[in-house]
DNA sequence: ATGCTAATTAACGCGAAGGTAAGTTAAAAG
DNA sequence: CTTTTAACTTACCTTCGCGTTAATTAGCAT
């Protein structure tokens, strides 16, 4: 069904304009946009043409469907976000150092692509998740929630339970994300997307985080 | 505009349909649930309709709008769920008791209404607050700001920002019900808002906190 | 240059959802 | 028992937004 990227190994050239390479990743890029302002039933596929410059019957041209693009965005967004947890190598490194590096790592993510949460998170409460489970394996949690145990059972950590704690760390990175709107009125003349106020955020969470998994 | 409810003090007896605050009630009832899922765009007054066995018609005879709606159940939620909030009186206790009492009325008012922050949630993203601020006063984390300011001042806690930590202890106690969708498949035939999930997420939540705010 | 096919556009059909208007019923007051 | 008015219903209008279809343009191969 969506299968409209397997062709055109040839064209090396940057052939500007009718470029259908190009062209996909345009609309791509807008569909993020649109997707994690509105979610999928209210995202208005014209308004994502309206962002590229390209026409709405080129998006069905080459997804097929609103469902179309929008499963597109969710396998693009999830191998980017995924793959650098996934590629960590932390089993040799102490529960600690394990959790702040996951943790560095996550909101690394989360600063390049501050849409993704947005995003997943229309998907859980609006799709109960269909699409997400439709594209891929499982959650992003369980590397977390390993990290978790092994740190309450050699008693770097205190006790806690692995799986809603790794929720609640997921929180903490995450929230700052779906809250940046309100956040405005508490930090009155910074951009909450801005350098300054990620990195305050990125410091903030991981001090919260790190104390907070560890006995007083 | 919605002055409707300003009348009728007179019948005190139960008088089964022709109603006109149960009707209301019974409307709004609907509209938090579909508001809360669907956000006010995606929202369907149709639905809220057929959830209340009452017609569409009603809904614009009390309500005016969707938009009036909306704003009604804004009003509403935000009431019962900030006047307790308001209502604690905390000053004479240690920053420690008082940030405890306030998390526990937070997460007892997030038990009681489940709903509220996804429409917040929702209203920030897609409305950027504006129906928010039309409505009111000020945020939900001036009090809880206070605190850990006074718990920082006199050394109870550790050196943190206290506007973004504010944020993120708000976010512990939040994200559960975002994510409550995403969740079921870590905790396999439980109910994510059954006595039982609710009071792990609460007592996980505020150890969480707790310790994540004061000293190693 | 001349087809051939991929990329792109313009125009429209159609259903769904917001909103309205005019009529109907029930309850309360005199 | 009649009048009045609030509560409620039915039927309709309109717009918006998804998806389609048929025609057009541009590159590419021979």
């Amino acid at each position: 069904m969506a299968d409209s990227k397997k062709k055109k190994a040839s064209s090396k050239k940057s052939v500007r304009s009718r470029d259908s390479e190009a062209t996909q990743t345009e609309i791509l890029d807008a569909a993020v946009e649109e997707f994690a302002l509105q979610g999928l039933n209210n995202a208005r596929i014209e308004t994502i043409a309206a962002n590229t410059g390209v026409t709405k019957a080129m998006i069905y041209y080459y997804f097929k469907s609103k469902e179309g693009l929008y499963i597109a965005v969710l396998e693009r967004g999830f191998n980017s976000y995924m793959r650098p947890l996934q590629e960590l190598s932390l089993d040799n490194l102490s529960p600690e150092k394990a959790l702040e590096r996951y943790v560095r790592c996550l909101l690394a993510n989360l600063v390049k692509d501050p849409n993704w949460p947005l995003i997943m998170c229309y998907e859980a409460l609006q799709n109960q998740g269909k699409y997400y489970k439709q594209i891929n394996v499982h959650s992003i949690d369980e590397i977390l929630i390993a990290i978790l145990k092994r740190g309450v059972a050699d008693n770097s950590f205190r006790s806690l339970e692995p799986r809603m704690t790794a929720n609640d760390i997921i929180g903490i990175c995450v929230f700052y994300f779906l809250s940046r709107e309100g956040l405005k009125h508490l930090f009155p003349s910074k951009q909450m997307l801005g350098k300054q106020m990620l990195e305050l955020h990125i410091q903030q969470s991981i001090e919260l985080i790190m104390a907070g998994v560890q006995y007083k």
